[in-house]
DNA sequence: ATGCCCCGCCCCGCGGGA
């Protein structure tokens, strides 16, 4: 059989509803992995997703954050958080926060996380010691699926770019988060615990980018950053067919900022 | 043309994104 997974940070499924539902029509694929719903759990458009043949899971508390799994294959084992996730602790609250950024669940014969690792903001700020600790919890978290006979991946928006390669011009991200050392050693973590990188082919152009800032024509210059992951483990890998980036979805006004990243799978 | 930022929020400038 042959089976489509996709990735998509959606930057609101409320406002970004009719281009998910179009999205869907089109590629037609049997797991979607969403982050940034930015709505609550109760919020999530379950009915218009099941009108296309959806079973969705959802994880969000309101205005940040927020994942969910859609699937045509079934939908079982649902988990919401990773295992031991660390929390925010925000300047102006008085406890850690442990925030919506990860989901998993079991969709026929592969096994999914869809996860929306935090931004970091600055070096050294405390998001950024944030960021390193959840990555660090979602290797733990990780372990038994990565090792298991199961096709397993974790997919989402990690916020870190892997390579130079990842980013349209490595110096004008001189001192700035997603392409730091420690990031992205954080991220190689995972691949001790036997993940691997599916990169992408792009549509156009000669870089699989995933994300282009709104501002100052970033799209059209494809002034882009691959952040949006696969990392499948070794059955996962063995059974890749093709994956590209859906640049398409990017185009015209009303879109995410991030397109949708497609892997197909023969199984 | 892909075209100069956009989201949510107890209304509107601000925090957050990267």
């Amino acid at each position: 059989m042959t089976v489509r997974i996709a990735t998509w940070n959606i930057n609101s499924v409320t406002a970004r509803l009719p281009k998910l539902l179009e999205w869907l029509d089109g590629a037609k694929p049997d797991v979607l992995c969403l982050q940034e719903l930015k709505c609550a759990t109760d919020s999530f458009p379950f009915e218009a997703v099941k009108e296309l043949g959806y079973e969705a899971a959802a994880h969000g508390t309101g205005r940040w954050n927020g994942v969910a799994i859609l699937s045509k294959l079934g939908l079982t084992d649902v988990v919401r958080g990773l295992p031991e996730q660390p929390g925010y602790l925000a300047d102006d609250a008085l406890l850690p926060e442990t925030e919506p950024r990860a989901i998993a669940a079991t969709c026929g014969p592969v096994r999914v996380w869809s996860v929306y690792v935090p931004n970091g903001r600055e070096v050294d700020h405390a998001h950024y010691r944030y960021k390193l600790e959840w990555l660090e919890a979602l290797r733990r978290s990780v372990l038994e699926d990565a090792a298991g006979a199961r096709p397993f991946a974790v997919l989402g928006d990690f916020n870190v770019a892997p390579t130079d390669e990842d980013v349209y011009d490595r110096a004008a991200f001189e001192g700035l988060t997603h392409v730091t050392e420690r990031e992205r050693a954080a991220l190689a973590a995972l691949q001790t615990a036997g993940l691997r990188d599916v990169v992408p082919r792009p549509l156009k152009y000669d870089r699989p980018y995933t994300y282009w800032d709104y501002r100052a024509l970033c799209f059209p210059k494809n002034r882009g950053m691959r952040i949006d992951l696969t990392y499948g483990n070794k059955p996962f890998v063995e059974a890749v067919s093709d994956s590209y980036v859906d640049r398409e979805a990017r185009k015209g006004k009303g879109t995410s900022d991030h397109a949708p990243v497609v892997v197909d799978l023969a199984l």
